[in-house]
DNA sequence: ACGTGTCGGATCGTTGAACGACGTGTGGTG
DNA sequence: CACCACACGTCGTTCAACGATCCGACACGT
């Protein structure tokens, strides 16, 4: 058969539509990147005050622009803004990490149950690689990569569901509790025990045995609540 | 016992901390909220183009003030923005009637079977009241009505897990959903066979019976989402 | 000395205008 | 009929400016 210019043009503008390019334009857009991944990696702690002139001058960007991407990690429960007073890192009370982990026990354990892709493989195969992750890290000694790998882990597990917004929206909670972990000092031995949580739950859903790997879930999200609890209220200022 | 001011002063300090004033200010967030009733509403039907000027004039707020309420709408999916294009009320396809059906099928009977108030009275009053709410819609013909009582049932059922954050969440889900609704046309004979269906679900709440309500919940989403796919398929232009 | 009222400085919320960049449609040409 | 160039409209971004509001400091009266 002849190589149809035509056909073959049609289907790779039709790949190219449907792999959305990455789109990393809107100046506000990376801003907003930007700030996020300064806060997450706790370089700004939670409470402070971001001025509006010297993050503008900071980042070499106009006032307008800066507050788009205010008002979009303001979104994300990241920043949180004061009429009048600015924007500041958002400090999650014991009440916040409540209502998280009240949204997390439901969907996390309903994802390994329920989820559409809980026997796919591709979608195991990445709760598999989270917990590789971690412990690779742990080995190192990269506590913080230990952190990252278990908000991998989690994700993964929601992306069971194979829903797009149900996994956005567990990014938004992962990125909260990172502010939270930030409060409650360094992630040495808090992450820690949760290596061998994460291999078992793995191990699991490998197996199939979704209702059991669900009911750890959700006795692991009690427990970590507990804890991120305690150490709130116990090392309060 | 003698009325102490001092203890009364400092136990009135203490309920109004917790009762955050309203803060309903900023014209931006008040912009968002007229545009996102004018679109769920169904006078901006889902395609229309949102050109800055006109909506600048008409609103009588300025270009700057009205992107941001643009940016908060999108962040809602409510709208979607084409680079150097302009604003669009969002049209939901298939894609992504089955992304948030998958979302919902997680999130719903999950809250029955597992929410911390799903044994709450009042909780479990909401999701009466909205029944009853969609009964007397129905009465009066008024199907307008019974599509909002619906949405509002859905969203006491999540409410019964006592999470804000899942609660909002739902609320972005259940609005996008409108925008579907809109498409397959009116909701005359959509929504009645499902009022029958909401008062078994709040029977079953009611008798704490909520292994067997969620499984019904989760029968019921999966039903609604092959109604509405089929009326998207079925009825493409 | 303590609490209260007033004042000034600083910042935010909002506006209007401006320039460059990009997509779209039109019209001409082979 | 297909293709290319150009002008037009719109968005993305920036800047300067004006009120509104909050915070801190100071002076005053009790």
């Amino acid at each position: 058969m002849t190589a149809d210019p035509d056909r073959a043009a049609q289907a790779a503008l039709a790949a190219l539509s449907s792999t959305r390019v990455a789109q990393t334009s809107s100046t506000a857009e990376r801003v907003a990147d930007a700030l996020r991944e300064q806060v997450v990696e706790g370089r700004l702690l939670p409470g402070v005050r971001l001025g509006e002139p010297a993050f503008c001058e900071a980042m070499r960007v106009s006032r307008n622009t800066l507050r788009e991407a205010f008002s979009q990690l303001v979104a994300e429960r990241i920043l949180v803004r004061e009429a009048h007073r600015g924007v500041f890192v958002a400090t999650p009370g014991v009440t916040d990490v409540h209502d998280v982990y009240r949204s997390r026990r439901i969907v996390e354990p309903a994802a390994v149950r329920h989820g559409e892709r809980a026997r796919d493989e591709a979608a195991i195969a990445r709760v598999r690689d989270a917990v590789d992750e971690g412990r690779s890290a742990a080995a190192a000694e990269d506590w913080a990569g230990v952190a990252d790998a278990n908000q991998h882990f989690h994700r993964a597990l929601v992306s069971l569901a194979g829903s797009t917004r149900l996994d956005q929206q567990m990014d938004l909670l992962l990125a909260e509790m990172r502010l939270a972990f930030h409060r409650v000092g360094t992630h040495r031995d808090f992450h820690e025990p949760y290596l061998e949580r994460n291999d078992a739950v793995a191990a699991l859903v490998e197996q199939g045995e979704l209702e059991k790997a669900a009911l750890e879930v959700a006795d692991y999200l009690a427990d970590a609540e507990a804890r991120i609890v305690a150490s709130l209220t116990g090392a309060g200022p």
